[in-house]
DNA sequence: TTGACATCTATCCATTATGGATATATCCAT
DNA sequence: ATGGATATATCCATAATGGATAGATGTCAA
């Protein structure tokens, strides 16, 4: 069974995965993820700090994340670094295949090209 | 230029996004729209009625879809059926891609197996 | 070393979005 | 004609978001 509870489920709020995505590759803190996800979308995608760490808070709590050590020392000890858990990685991953499903109908409709 | 003022801009809510997808291929009525939702989503995305004739609505007022005749005589007279406009293709397309950038990125990151 | 400015986390609040309950009308089948 | 299903529509409580603000601390330059 799961280490936490885990009722979280997809679909995720959209804050919620795109913080798991700019985590899936290396560990970040706060103001760092939101620099990954607003260049990672173009600017689309801009997370408030009210968003941001509310929802930090709130997925450390159902362990989704899980606060870690800085990663190199001499970091700016105001940094709060997390890193993605097991639990994350799975409904990360729900989340994403479920975006390419949307992405195949999507296709299907004739509303994006065939596949690249 | 378009024929509304069309401000709408991605990201799009998720309600008005399904229901423009389920709109790309045929027109529709309300239910039919929160049906088709539901049944290309895997049961994921349900639009309740709250959701779903809002939508409809501000939609409308935005010029993203329009009210039109029912397409078959001897259809149920309290059914509304819309077609999505122009605008509508436009936006839905600018949301899809969006979409297909972030799976895009998801696979970069190895969250989802390399592409099919 | 001191002052000015930037960075970072954090909370609060107003606005927006959502879902569900409810209402009303009408269709359809028996 | 009567009961149950269908359809649109609104209302309200809850949830989600973004922006303003705060406060602490780092960095840099003179």
């Amino acid at each position: 069974m799961s280490p936490s509870k885990l009722e979280t489920e997809v679909p995720l709020k959209p804050a919620v995965f795109h913080i798991l995505l700019a985590l899936s590759e290396q560990v970040r803190h706060g103001l760092g993820i939101a620099d990954e996800v607003e260049a990672s979308t173009a600017g689309s995608v801009r997370l408030g700090p009210g968003t941001l760490y509310r929802s930090l808070k709130e997925m450390t709590r159902d362990g989704l994340v899980k606060e870690v050590p800085h990663p190199q020392q001499g970091e700016d000890p105001r940094r709060k670094f997390y890193c993605i858990t097991t639990p994350g990685s799975e409904v990360l991953k729900a989340e994403a295949i479920r975006y390419e499903q949307i992405v195949e109908v999507a296709r299907q409709r004739h509303v994006l090209p065939e596949a690249h």
